[in-house]
DNA sequence: ATTTTCAAT
């Protein structure tokens, strides 16, 4: 097999890949997240293009140990070393929401990060187990949260899609899902009920 | 009140 270390496409996503994770109407059963970074410098943000990418977690019908898409994310932000007199937000478009597990995790990680702000975008809320106990205490560490809307979802067509030229078609009901799933999201960050 | 979803009925 040929090797290709680093070909210069490597970190966009094959356009059927993009549209199966990201629809917002389907719920497969894995988890992509895309990522960028900027460094904020008053009002103005610097984007740093060379840090940008997407990760997908580790299925538990694959080999080793199972894991989610926020850990191996988490692992890349460390590898970086950002520096700490500077300060960097992180967006980060997922294709679900953290689970409560990974929701503490991040939640952790920028009460020990003051120089992180962390925007997270999700096409779909995950909603197994105390996932509601878990945005809620991810949005009180400091995160935004929200629903991807068209205007997401074509973002990230244009950034991280390998879309060879085409312009991004949005699928039937991308809307009304959005608009339903950001109400449910308003709601569950609103309250403190379960 | 709402789901079945980071795979395996």
């Amino acid at each position: 097999m040929e090797a290709s270390p680093s070909r210069g496409t490597s970190c966009l996503l094959d356009e059927n890949t993009f549209t199966e994770n990201f629809m917002n109407q389907m719920n497969p059963r894995k988890t992509y997240l895309c990522y960028k970074v900027e460094i904020l410098d008053g009002d103005a943000r610097i984007p740093l293009d060379e840090k940008k990418g997407f990760v997908r977690n580790k299925g538990a019908n694959e080999p080793g140990e199972p894991c989610h898409a926020e850990r191996y994310f988490l692992d890349r932000i460390c590898s970086w070393n950002l520096d700490r007199e500077l300060h960097y937000r992180l967006t980060c478009f997922i294709s679900w929401t953290p689970c409560v597990t990974c929701a503490q995790k991040l939640a952790d990680f920028l009460g020990k990060n003051s120089h992180v702000s962390l925007h997270i975008f999700a096409s779909r809320i995950y909603s197994l187990s105390d996932y509601k106990a878990g945005l809620r205490t991810l949005q009180a560490a400091g995160a935004q949260i929200a629903i991807m809307t068209s205007k997401e979802f074509e973002h990230c067509w244009e950034n991280f899609v390998d879309h060879q030229g085409k312009p991004f078609q949005p699928w039937v009901g991308l809307e009304v899902v959005s608009q339903d799933l950001c109400n449910n999201l308003q709601a569950i960050l609103q309250t403190q009920e379960n």
